[in-house]
DNA sequence: TGACAATGTAATTTACAGGATTACAATGTA
DNA sequence: TACATTGTAATCCTGTAAATTACATTGTCA
């Protein structure tokens, strides 16, 4: 089985977060987070059903609203982030790592 | 005076370390990096003079040559990120704080 | 001094992403 | 059935990463 923390694994989306936790629990709809956020409806479809990343300035308002610190919420944007360029590192062939001889200096 | 804490200080940008701590220690030139990295040396150079941020593919790509982590990298950029989003924090004079009631429950 | 290496800098192009707005379909619920 | 919520698509704007090319500046070294 996969643990929650197998390297594999994708990390959870902050959007997942959002759909599946905060919302439910605030009872609150998309449409009346976007209003408290200062965001359009859009922002917080798209962000939820994972279609794009949560930026700084979204990380920013939405600990605003809820009180929360922005890097909690970056911090697992982050995380994806960095998952998705490591499954591209297939393509970076290019890439010479230093000699440790160098790296000791 | 300022402590390399105080949270009014612009946090370290990745592209200074480089230019300051790991070019320097390795006696590599810009150009030299670039190559290794598989990148253009401008990709480079404009990251040392910290015009743009390091993102989730450089910071693999660094994490590779120097056989450091990435998470490093990026957690560095993230801070910039996160203070930037903050300074225009002046902006968001839409958002609106969720009552605390709402948040207890 | 002259040649070369390294770097800064500008211009251009391509590609992609966040965000707003608008509109419409689908779905669920009072 | 009427309404609220959400999904989805299309369009537009803006910003940024990155490559490429070219040229100017600077410093070092023979």
């Amino acid at each position: 089985m996969k643990s929650l923390r197998d390297p594999k694994r994708r990390p959870t989306h902050p959007g997942a977060v959002l759909r599946e936790d905060v919302l439910p629990a605030l009872g609150l709809t998309q449409g009346q987070l976007a209003t408290h956020m200062g965001v359009s409806r859009l922002t917080i479809s798209e962000l939820v059903r994972e279609k794009r990343g949560l930026s700084a300035e979204i990380a920013v308002r939405l600990a605003m609203v809820l009180r929360t610190s922005p890097e909690t919420w970056l911090r697992m944007q982050q995380a994806v982030d960095l998952w998705e360029a490591q499954q591209d590192a297939g393509k970076f062939k290019t890439v010479q790592p230093l000699a440790k001889a160098l790296l000791a200096a």
